[in-house]
DNA sequence: CGTGGCTCCTGGCGGC
DNA sequence: TGCCGCCAGGAGCCAC
């Protein structure tokens, strides 16, 4: 499976959809760490004994972090970082290169846990619930409710892409889904205090982009030619007008955004 | 509370 | 051509 570059909701959903059909109910034989900096608080021997000889049997998604249960009480944490992704290999198929972690199955085929930037983290929790809790996540950008929403934002006073940004906030859109769903919405993101119209607006697009995201697994070469995606870089201009793209920074983040049709 | 800066890390690219 | 140095980005942490 090709791997989507800067993961974010879709990509993490993406990636959950793959691992739930090749990964589950197989047994595990052994788990190899090549980089114990990928741990997320645990020690290489924790990991070990509980995956080997036990098997995932359930997959869930939570903003962009991934679960894969082992049993009712443990699971498989994964958050994917900048550049973090798995392969399902088959037992003839090479390892691909940064490879950090390694599942191996019983029948010889492997789940490769490749991450060169090595941002990304595995872990081990006894629930979903308690490891939101923990990490401070706040509702999960594809299902939360309207009014969830509009409460938490409506009381902060920062620009709002450095709000849908805080994976405490909102979870699960990073620096490129937050400035498309900005961008599809017409907002600037350097905003602060938009009237409930405009917000409501907005929750919309971040479902629409998100779950358009989604359909399309998150292929860079599949987003509707009306998507700022692809036209991030230096010089890119809008999809809609023509104008030349806007480039600011905002919370230590690149963003883009159309000067013409993005209000403030 | 908000924000900016720093850190982790390395591939990729601009500039010379 | 080759190499240096900077930048990208998620998120935690710290200082103001």
């Amino acid at each position: 499976m090709k791997s989507a570059s800067m993961p974010e909701l879709p990509e993490a959903e993406t990636l959950r959809r793959y691992l739930e059909t090749n990964s589950l109910r197989k047994v595990i034989e052994r788990i190899d760490i090549r980089n114990e900096r990928i741990l997320d608080n645990i020690f290489p021997k924790q990991l070990k004994k509980s995956l080997e000889g036990s098997r995932f049997f359930l997959s869930e998604r939570y903003g962009k972090r991934i679960f894969l249960g082992l049993n009712d009480d443990l699971l498989l944490t994964i958050h994917l970082g900048m550049s973090g992704w798995f392969d399902y290999l088959s037992k003839r198929e090479s390892e691909p290169s940064h490879t950090r972690v390694l599942i191996i199955f019983a029948d010889g085929s492997r789940l490769v846990y490749r991450d060169p930037r090595m941002f990304g983290r595995i872990g081990l929790t006894n629930s979903i619930k308690s490891f939101i809790r923990e990490k401070n996540l706040g509702p999960d950008a594809l299902k939360m409710d309207l009014q969830t929403y509009l409460n938490v934002i409506s009381k902060r006073k920062g620009t709002i892409k450095a709000m849908l940004l805080d994976q405490s906030i909102v979870a699960g859109l990073g620096n490129l889904y937050a400035d498309e769903s900005l961008f599809q919405a017409g907002i600037r993101p350097d905003v602060r205090g938009l009237d409930e119209a405009r917000l409501v607006l907005l929750f919309k697009r971040i479902k629409d982009v998100l779950s358009t995201a989604i359909s399309i697994k998150a292929d860079f070469g599949l987003f509707p030619v009306t998507f700022l995606i692809t036209r991030r870089i230096v010089g890119g201009r809008c999809p809609m007008d023509g104008v030349s793209l806007e480039r600011i920074r905002i919370g230590g983040r690149t963003s883009y955004y159309c000067p013409y049709h993005q209000k403030s």
